[in-house]
DNA sequence: TCTGGGGTCCTAGGACCC
DNA sequence: TCTGGGGTCCTAGGACCC
């Protein structure tokens, strides 16, 4: 009897995955006539997502090199010095905040002896890879979500051996990387995500932490406030809160069709993973970037011409320098430039887009448009506080369409250009560079706490003393 | 008197993320 | 004195086509 309600049960379940497969396909080709069936994506699902979070990844890359640091208040700041954007656990405890200047909190600073660090990122992002790298080894698939998040498919591993391993990982990572990481599963990426919350809020979960069959789920997502749900930001929340949404559990039993009436399919997505269903699979190769954005904020004020041409013709190579790495071109570039928004004198903010005759990824061409653009842009008799440059309509280079209008001398550019960055990949810096862009730098910003680049470059490499 | 209907593509802007 | 930077996806609406 048994046996047979055994057999019975999985030629029901074989029997609903053909007829899954079957509607997986009917999906494909109708999900232009049914777009609410969109959520649907019932190709490569796995059973079991973690994600791996690296904790206060930049303040714990500062803290590799400098052991002393270790239970002290750290913070690392944005570019230009301006705004707290790491901090170590002690800085959280004294009630610094993510995101805001650090002008603003400078006297808990001083009375608590806060270390702070300028921004590093090519400190940050040889660590980063260095941690994806292991990542790579432990998982069959993997996707790399940000500088210091992966997600991994981990369907593989027995549900109750997800906690050994998870600890397993962490360990690994913080021998070779030096790097604490925490790791959340869960059967779809949102569910991971929440875990990895929970396994960094309590002490007791040590870093890990699943939401796969968990047995106290109703307990646990009432607990969870809505606004801590990947995805859901202020407006979201502030809707939410109008319908007497609280919590992830209330929205697990929300009215699915009237949330997707009021936020789209976006909306019906999040309610769908919250309760298990995968709207998200991975994601393995989003490397590619569709555009590419250079600005900053300078480090003093700009009122020429000149200056703006220089630090413009600067982003521009960055951007061009990028978009050759990801062997892309770009059909279309945006130029934009501003006042400082929070001082009182006069403010201008424009921004203008030019369509180029035939794309490309050379920095003298578009230096050259960008050049056009800057000119029609520019006011006299305004302080400028930033520039940017965005490249965008990007395109692998093998597949743009050449043009008739193609500058005859581009084939002889790009064999300049390959050598250009390859110095420029070796020193590790800007050593050649076009004339326009200058030398003085006056606009450059402020990075007053900058910690050398242990990893990648010679120079700053670290020495150990044998004596002692 | 009376003026279609269905579709695609593109873009700007909004929302979110780290 | 001082307030970051770099992305993605979705949607509504306009232009255009037949």
């Amino acid at each position: 009897m048994v046996t047979k309600i055994g057999k019975r049960r999985t030629y029901v379940v074989a029997g609903f995955l053909k007829v899954l497969s079957e509607i997986n396909c009917i999906i494909f080709t109708t999900k232009k006539i049914f777009p609410y069936l969109s959520y649907l994506r019932l190709d490569q699902m796995p059973d079991i997502f973690a994600l791996v979070d690296c904790n206060n990844f930049y303040v714990s890359c500062e803290k590799i090199f400098k052991p002393g640091l270790e239970n002290k208040p750290v913070v690392v700041l944005s570019n230009n010095d301006g705004c707290i954007i790491a901090r170590s656990d002690e800085s959280k405890n004294l009630g610094i905040k993510m995101g805001i200047p650090v002008f603003e909190i400078s006297q808990i600073i001083k009375k608590n002896k806060v270390h702070v660090f300028s921004t590093n990122y090519a400190l940050y992002g040889d660590i980063s890879e260095r941690v994806m790298n292991l990542l790579s080894e432990m998982a069959p698939e993997i996707e790399i979500y940000s500088i210091d998040e992966a997600f991994l498919d981990l369907s593989h591993i027995p549900q109750t051996e997800l906690n050994e391993t998870g600890r397993k990982i962490i360990e690994k990572i913080k021998m070779f990387t030096g790097i604490p990481v925490s790791i959340g599963f869960g059967p779809t990426k949102t569910l991971a995500k929440a875990a990895n919350m929970l396994a960094k809020t309590s002490k007791k979960n040590q870093g890990v932490f699943s939401l796969v069959n968990n047995p106290d789920a109703e307990k646990i997502f009432n607990k969870i406030k809505i606004n801590e749900i990947w995805g859901i930001g202020e407006k979201y929340m502030a809707f939410f809160n109008r319908t007497g949404i609280m919590s992830a559990y209330d929205l697990q039993h929300a009215n699915e069709n009237r949330i997707r009436e009021r936020l789209g399919i976006v909306g019906q997505r999040l309610v769908l993973e919250l309760r298990g269903t995968v709207c998200y699979p991975l994601n393995q190769n989003p490397d590619v970037k569709k555009e590419i954005c250079t600005s900053r904020s300078f480090g003093h004020p700009v009122t020429s011409l000149e200056e703006l041409e220089e630090a413009t013709a600067s982003y521009v190579a960055k951007a061009a320098q990028k978009l050759r790495k990801q062997k892309s071109m770009a059909n279309s570039l945006m130029l934009f430039i501003m006042t400082n928004k929070y001082a009182k004198g006069p403010q201008y903010v424009n921004y203008r887009i030019v369509k180029m005759p035939s794309p490309t990824n050379q920095t003298q061409e578009l230096i050259h448009f960008a050049q056009i653009a800057l000119k029609r842009l520019f006011r006299k008799g305004y302080y400028y506080k930033k520039a940017g440059v965005i490249v965008s309509d990007v395109a692998p280079s093998n597949q743009v369409q050449t043009s008739i209008w193609e500058p005859s001398t581009r084939e002889k550019n790009q064999s300049i250009l390959k050598a250009v960055d390859a110095i420029n990949a070796k020193t590790g810096k800007e050593q050649v560079k076009f004339a326009i862009q200058g030398n003085e730098e006056t606009w450059k910003m402020r990075q007053h706490n900058l910690s050398p680049q242990y990893t990648t470059r010679w120079r700053d490499i670290l020495e150990v003393n044998m004596d002692h």
